[in-house]
Order: structure tokens, then C-alpha cells, then sequence
DNA sequence: AAAACTTTTAGCACCAGGTACTAAGTATAG
DNA sequence: CTATACTTAGTACCTGGTGCTAAAAGTTTT
């Protein structure tokens, strides 16, 4: 004797809820039509909290959760430190790291780790990365902790040669060598007023 | 005849929010050791919105806002596609892109819009980043808007080598060269379970 | 059609975490 | 000692719920 009607009605619910999670019992039951007492039977057997336990959901999980990658100054958690010579840092690997379908890290968030690192290493009041070359040797699947670690391999100027090594359990899973260049922060706010700012001569 | 405690106390109330901002009136209380009231009351002055209100700023900033560069498959809004030819993408540079103190884009931004445009034009069902070269030739500011394009220049059984450039306003910012490496599905999981998956032969 | 069951709606008391306001108590400086 | 600033207390009210009981409406089954 199940209705179908129900049925389609929580199935929409969920669907709703994934896209929007803000919206208030008195809102959904508006959009469907119904009482709001049946969206709250309705969210009752389905398992979901209301509003505010919601929108606290989210705004955790963004918030402690690293609190996001493009947020951060420094993606992964520096173990080791030694100004403008070496520097180590892990980052374990979330579900938001990865690929939906395959769980394998996206390249970008392994970029970030070393390109913040080797910004990190220089330990300069502020520095950008002037170029960057890289492979990716290994993938990195969801839940391993990539060990990354920078060395500086030549200074010249404001200029340094950085050499990356991304590792899991031992094995190399990113290399490369990135150009990082350092700026006092007079040079940057004069750089940033020039027109033709560029990190090549 | 202003009071200094209180001065202080405002102070701290803005520091303690900023670092944890989901504390209610009556936790703030506690950790002051004064009243509720008095919370209340400096919040006002200070302009602080309720703990709910501050959880849905929270919240709906990370929600919609992009959904966070790492959950997203694909960083910056397409704007063009050619299947295994070409793609092109857009990204304003938003608050959270830039280095706090020079307002200049982070290199793995940039990065991540090139890296997931270059997955993406191949259209394939799943792709890897192998390797990339890159050179940030100008840095980008906040506020300005990179449109990023790719060239799929070599195809060589699931290897593409697709050539990046990224401009601001016609200035080139970001060049680069990426090698990435197709798998079918099926090819995924066996490489998965092999123990010795790695992108070169 | 009547009985049996499911689904929906309504109403009530209660809760957290507030707003907005009034009033009174406590410091503290002049 | 008193004027002023600051703090606390208490009230009514709000939103968006929970948890409960009860009744109305809709479907089946007999």
C-alpha cells in the first residue's frame, strides 16, 4: 500500500536538499505543495536535520576542514623547515581531493602543496613562482599522505631554483623543479604600480 | 572616561570570532567571564551579526561561492569547447585566490584553472596530468579576470600535449605545456590494483 | 459500501539562540 | 560624592525547529 506519490516526493526532497541545503521546512513545503508537517515526517524518515544543523554541516566541513586549499597560504602541514634551504611538508589526501569517479588526487591540489611549499622555503617576506616544471609519476590515491619536500638548489639574486619531491610511502610520486622569485615589499608595491611587471628581464 | 577592560574585551571578541566564529553569546560569556548581556551589547557595537547568521555567512560563502577550488572537477567557467582540440576558460581572481598581503593571485589558482582545462579538453571519460612546464609570466591581481585557453597540439595513442596560455586583457600571464595521459574506465581499476601504476613505461 | 490501513494535516507544549527594550545595579573618574 | 560609563537582569517576542497527540483525508481490501 506504499504511495508512490511519497515516494517521488522524498525522492525530490533529497535531490533538493543536495543542491540547496538552506532552505527552511516552511519553504520545501511550499515548493511541494504539502504541509510542513509532512516535509518534517518526511525529513524524519529520510534522516535529515533540519536547517541549521545543516547549514552548521557546511560551514564546518569548509571550515576547520583545512579550511579550504585556495584559502590557505600553505597547503599541507610543514614538518621541517630550514630557511632558504630545505622544507617538508604532508598532506594527507581527502575526498575533496580527488576525483569523483577515479579517487585519484587531482593534479592541482599536488601542484598547490609543492608550489606553497616552495614559496614557503624561501621564507622571504613574499615571493611568486616564475615557472615550474613537473611530473607527475605516480597517481596518488584518496587517503594516502604525500610527503613533499622542497630543496633549494641555486640562488642567484631574488631568483631561486627549488628541486620537488613528492613522495608516498617512499615511493616518488611528484618531481620537479620550480623558479621562485623573491620581492622585498617596497619592489612589490612598486612592481605591482609598473605597467610591464614581469618576472623575466 | 572610556573603560579600558571593555576596549580590550571588544578586541579579543573580534579575534576569538574570526578564528572560531560558530561560539554562542552565552560560550563567549563563559570564556569572558561576564554576562551574556554585556556579549550581546559588544556585538552590537561591533557590528557582529547573531552565531547562526555568522554560520550562514560561512556556510553560503563556501556553498555556492564556487563550491571551493578543490571540490570542483573544473576550476573557472568554460567558456569553449572542441572536444580534443580545444577549451577555453575564464576566472575572476576572488578575495581568497590572492596572497593576503600583496593581493597577487597564488601560482596553484592559476595553475588549477590551466590544470583542469587541459583534463578537460581531452573530454575523455577520465584523464591524468603526466607532466606540465609552465611559466607565470605576469602576475595577476585581484579583481582581474584570466581567460585561460588550450591547444591540444600532439595526440599519441592516450597521450595529448596540449599547449596552455593564460592572458589578462590580452597580457599574457601563464604559458605552459602539459602532457596528459587518457585511460578508459576498465584501464583505471586494473592500473589501480596494480601495485606499480605509474604514467610512464 | 464499510472496514482497515496509510498518509497528511493540525495543534499543542517546549527548546535554543537570539532581538529589542526597560530598568536597575556597579565602577570609576572628576 | 555625584555624574557618567559600563554591566547585569528581566521581559516580551521571533524563527525554525522537536516531540507528541489527534483527527481528517485518501487508498485499498474485503
Amino acid at each position: 500500500m506504499r504511495s508512490k506519490r511519497k515516494e517521488k516526493r522524498q525522492e525530490a526532497l533529497k535531490r533538493v536538499l543536495l543542491e540547496d541545503p538552506f532552505l527552511t521546512d516552511a519553504e520545501l513545503a511550499a515548493r511541494f505543495g504539502v504541509s510542513v508537517q509532512t516535509i518534517r515526517l518526511d525529513r524524519m524518515t529520510l534522516g535529515i536535520p533540519e536547517v541549521r544543523e545543516r547549514l552548521k554541516d557546511v560551514a564546518v566541513r569548509h571550515f576547520d576542514r583545512l579550511r579550504a586549499l585556495e584559502e590557505q597560504d600553505l597547503i599541507g602541514e610543514v614538518e621541517a623547515l630550514k630557511r632558504d634551504e630545505y622544507a617538508r611538508s604532508v598532506l594527507r589526501i581527502q575526498p575533496e581531493h580527488v576525483f569523483t569517479r577515479s579517487r585519484i588526487a587531482r593534479g592541482h591540489v599536488l601542484f598547490a602543496q609543492a608550489n606553497s611549499l616552495a614559496i614557503a622555503v624561501t621564507d622571504a617576506d613574499w615571493a611568486l613562482t616564475a615557472s615550474a616544471l613537473l611530473q607527475f609519476v605516480t597517481p596518488v590515491e584518496l587517503g594516502q599522505t604525500v610527503v613533499m619536500e622542497a630543496t633549494v638548489r641555486l640562488k642567484a639574486g631574488t631568483r631561486r631554483e627549488i628541486v620537488i619531491k613528492g613522495t608516498v610511502a617512499a615511493r616518488t610520486v611528484l618531481e620537479g623543479v620550480w623558479t621562485v622569485v623573491l620581492m622585498a615589499h617596497e619592489d612589490a608595491l612598486r612592481k605591482k604600480h609598473a605597467t610591464g611587471a614581469r618576472y623575466k628581464a
